[in-house]
DNA sequence: GTCTATAGAAGGATAGAC
DNA sequence: GTCTATCCTTCTATAGAC
């Protein structure tokens, strides 16, 4: 009895490792239950046995997935701190974050794209609906110091989260523009420098907002 | 003799337009020969007859779709005005674009992500590696005078480009967290709404930059 | 050029032994 | 709980008639 169908047992866990990696990296569609049974190192028919299908052993893994990205921004936002403070944090910690996970945002976004049903059942379990009110309560004074309206969030919170996810989501299209990308290093440089450029932009942005 | 494997036979064309379409909905992996002919209302056999095989027929879409995108970008950013106006003009037209091709952004992220090596053969046929000297150079006076040095344009390009790019790509994400922007009139004035947001919200950063 | 029929391979799933 | 063997469906691709 453990947290979203993951047990203790050894073997599921193996292969739930090995079936995170593959679905990750290929994609529903694109991933095959003999590569993950190679990975885990078992039989395919354990797969069956243990997840029952495809189908099941892929939710079990997206569910999981999924929530680890949004519990990861959630807990950012949530903290104690001024909005200014919050932008800074969100930038530093979610490009820390992705850089451990760079593969996570165009999986989740491609595959709730093709599929959107498989987030419905997260929708109620995760009540992440009323963020925005939650934010802009918690920030009121200082939002509205900014000239940001309540209607102005949903614009402004894009444009937060995209400043961190895109250039992973779009890593490889980034690529054809600019193949210096290509190079680990030079990314990992880029998305370091990225705090502080994103962090600026924004705030000073919001500094200077014509109210 | 026509364009990137089209050529102007009318069966051709059909299944070249219905390969688009499913291609860009459910993906190379997700997308089946038999829907591809069903959607073009002809044989399955005759898609093999033009196209030779599934890989021949993807490659020959996604180039297409890729050179539309890029080509749209380039064109705007290769406008004949000021900086300033080239980001309201951008911000403008692309999503103007996107509106029209609103599952494209996905589409090619998730492909190239999961297969780079489709698109080594654009690199050298369509120049964009030059593009930020290009831009650079062009406004380099204006941009010095945002304090906007070469060596920022990479990091400004990408922050330009997610703008109207991202809540394309992110739509079924974003809608997790304010279900409003499932609805198609919501999510159409979210991102008019956008075009102004954004051009004032980059116009402004750069305008207070410190040196 | 276009179709029907089918080959051939791959992939998900299950039966049954241990 | 784990394995081997195999079933069955699906999918790409081709052969061959018209």
């Amino acid at each position: 009895m453990a947290k979203a169908g993951v047990t203790d047992s050894q073997t599921r866990l193996k292969i739930f490792r090995a079936a995170s990696d593959i679905f990750e990296e290929k994609g529903y569609e694109g991933a095959r239950m003999q590569e993950i049974a190679d990975k885990a190192g078992i039989n395919k028919a354990l797969l069956h046995y243990y997840f029952r299908s495809k189908d099941q052993l892929f939710m079990a893994v997206f569910q999981v997935l999924l929530k680890k990205m949004f519990e990861k921004i959630m807990t950012i936002f949530a903290a104690d701190i001024t909005f200014k403070e919050k932008i800074r944090l969100f930038l530093g910690q979610h490009i820390d974050f992705l850089s451990k996970n760079p593969k996570l945002p165009i999986f989740l976004l491609n595959e709730i794209s093709k599929n959107p049903s498989i987030a419905t059942g997260l929708k109620e379990t995760l009540q992440y609906g009323e963020m925005r009110d939650l934010l802009y309560m918690k920030h009121a004074k200082e939002l509205r110091g900014y000239g940001i309206k309540k209607s102005d969030m949903p614009q402004l919170m894009v444009t937060v989260v995209s400043m961190s996810v895109f250039p992973y989501a779009a890593r490889e299209m980034i690529a054809i523009m600019m193949p210096q990308m290509l190079d680990n290093k030079r990314f990992k440089t880029f998305m370091e420098e990225r705090k502080e450029f994103a962090s600026d932009f924004i705030l000073n942005s919001l500094k200077h907002r014509k109210k």
